[in-house]
DNA sequence: GCAGTTACGCTACGGGTCGTAGCGTAAGAG
DNA sequence: CTCTTACGCTACGACCCGTAGCGTAACTGC
């Protein structure tokens, strides 16, 4: 899952004394998100959330150091939902998980949640670190299978072989990941407007034209 | 340039007593870039822009209801110099453009700026709708520029008449507009890595072979 | 000049949040 | 039953927000 806090993770086994309530933990990830809903970034507040989750305001700074990080933990574990529908072809597969995003991204959570950590990061390193390894990196996956899966079925011609051939894999495999990330967080967050299924197949239409002699 | 309050824009002439100091307009959002730099979003106070713009506090509020107010404003004037140059064809006019915005949003007061006032925004209607009418609208010219100029040159189609080409033409802006834009936020902000010319060649290639048929 | 009007700097304030400290108590481990 | 750790609670200092009140500065119209 996430990287928890600094002391100690899961409840290693030689551990003595009172163990941590993994029900409160559930209980104050839930708050957080419910208060994100509500409130939004700014006017969430500790307090608020610790209310919510039934808990004392300390037992959340036991658990985090700050409210940035118990919110990109909070918020990492909606993005493990995405998964690649195989539905035969790479435009239609690519449709269907930009569907999909762009229906999580619809959820206020997750936008509200997003947009703030990741502005948050902006001039906070470790911050951008974490949420790199907590959310971005794991979703590249996306990218990754639905190409190998396209290049089995032809419809991608496949890597060359060595260094030069792999950095151009990497290259690709980059671009096309901003690319759609980018487009679906810009049309959600800064036009407003719905991603719907004629979006989305403007939208993959458009990727499989430009993506098919890249490499 | 921008709304700024509701009172009253510019000294209109039928106006009595002391007029608002322009240099005071201007040291505060000069000093309020300056603290995004140095403090980001989440640390930057009015009381440090008031005291680095040599200004008292209740100066910002005579002029700006609140902080996001403020930051839009010092902001938004940094995409005006976006322009879209004629390099003789549409693709190198893309790459043109997709480096003039990498570099724009690779400083530091840009790059913070942007994110905490769209973060903000996701819980705010009327701060989205501002940010909308005082930086993304204002920059989807430059879409709509070059689209015009390609079809002057025969490198994209002309618009079908009637209402269902404009339509068409309405949509094929939009989705140019979120891929371009979008594509380097995400690199620049999400990625964290550097809009650079091999960069914006590929997105450029890509963009003009899948826009091509687009209508 | 002089009154009228508006902006400015300054100080002070109430309300709110952050993050921490200290205490007594609850819950497991050996 | 003791040891250890987590929990709830209260209180606290530090900080920031946004506003109010005052005396002074600047500009307009008479």
């Amino acid at each position: 899952m996430v990287a928890r806090m600094h002391h100690s993770a899961s409840p290693r086994k030689g551990r003595t004394g009172r163990p941590r309530s993994t029900e409160a933990d559930r209980a104050i990830l839930d708050a957080t998100r419910a208060a994100l809903v509500d409130l939004g970034w700014g006017k969430l507040t500790m307090s608020d959330v610790a209310a919510r989750a039934g808990v004392a305001k300390t037992t959340l700074y036991r658990r985090w150091a700050n409210k940035n990080e118990l919110v990109v933990d909070a918020v990492a574990v909606l993005f493990d939902e995405l998964e690649l529908p195989d539905r035969g072809c790479l435009q239609s597969d690519i449709e269907g998980v930009v569907l999909q995003f762009g229906a999580l991204l619809a959820r206020p959570e997750t936008k509200t949640a997003l947009m703030a950590v990741v502005a948050e990061s902006t001039a906070d390193e470790a911050l951008r670190e974490r949420i790199r390894s907590a959310i971005v990196d794991r979703q590249k996956r996306l990218v990754i299978l639905g190409r190998e899966r396209a290049q089995q079925r032809g419809e991608l011609p496949p890597d060359r072989p060595g260094p030069a051939g792999e950095q151009a894999a990497a290259q690709a495999i980059g671009l096309t990941f901003d690319l759609i990330a980018g487009a679906i967080v810009h049309r959600t967050l800064v036009t407003a407007e719905a991603v719907d299924t004629a979006w989305a197949h403007q939208l993959s239409t458009v990727l499989i034209r430009g993506l098919g002699g890249l490499g």
